[in-house]
DNA sequence: CCACAATTCCCCACGATTCCCCACTTCGTG
DNA sequence: CACGAAGTGGGGAATCGTGGGGAATTGTGG
């Protein structure tokens, strides 16, 4: 269960490091690898442990490759999932594609979201937040029914 | 299994390397050999280890012959499944036929898709890939249906 | 059957990337 | 204040990606 915000750096490398608990959280898995792939809703990308991105890989797997919508839905998110590993100093290396997707530069944030991670380029985090908050501000638009219901 | 994404370049006379990750996954199997076929649904190529293609060849060949569907499927498959090598390099030389088939340029995008890899022209598949984001983006349409199911 | 052209294959070489390691800084704790 | 742990940056070696020269082979047409 990964929970909590952090503010990361990624160096002129492109490798960006994750704080220790989040190491010794995904190390204690089974496996110490990574599936580092795209957010297909926000510009951002996820880290999974890879026990918990094979049951998402099984549930695409499951989807029809006769639809278009379903077939792509499987290209792009098991198509960028790529396995990562750690440095010597719990770092990992992101490619330059996955980079430019989230738009990342030098300062990103880091979100625990329960089964995986999800890692924003810090301006943008903040641009998107403001927004939310903003929409939540000004009550003139109703939040959606599903949110309503809720009991926070 | 094959997972993630790499962006390589094709040369002047048709070659492909492969990163050194898929080329050792597709060695450690019984055969060296690898099978270059085009996928029937998108403008891309797909690689198969030798066994892996066998298993699809026999599902293939149980399609009926009677439904127009199932024998295009099958003669696009098989008839363009065609044996690979790879150099001294790790690279695949590619027939023009097949680059064509793909629109195959200089640069170009190879996803892992599990048991087989995906090869897009570069632009062609950022091209797919904004199209696929923005239908998921706008949320009205019923492409975002497909992932709403998924817990992701 | 031969000659020519096109393609394929094997090799070498350079540049970029990746990986491994070391060093410095900062922060929290005793 | 001292110490240790964690974050940050960068140097340098090894590996990998990329391009191209030239020989061998295949295919084609006369």
């Amino acid at each position: 269960m990964f929970r909590g915000f952090f503010t990361v750096s990624i160096d002129a490398k492109g490798r960006v490091a994750l704080p220790t608990r989040f190491r010794e959280q995904l190390r204690s898995e089974t496996s110490a690898t990574v599936i580092m792939t795209v957010n297909p809703w926000d510009r951002c990308l996820w880290f999974y442990p890879l026990a918990e991105w094979e049951r998402v890989d099984a549930k695409l797997l499951s989807l029809p490759d006769g639809d278009a919508a379903s077939r792509r839905a499987k290209q792009v998110l098991r198509g960028y999932a790529t396995d990562c590993e750690f440095d010597g100093q719990g770092r990992i290396l992101m490619s330059g594609e996955h980079r430019n997707f989230a738009g990342l530069q030098h300062k990103a944030a880091l979100l625990g979201q329960g089964n995986k991670l999800e890692l924003w380029d810090a301006s943008a985090w903040e641009r998107q937040r403001d927004e939310w908050l903003a929409q939540i501000d000004s009550r003139t638009t109703p939040v959606s029914g599903v949110l309503q219901d809720l009991s926070l």
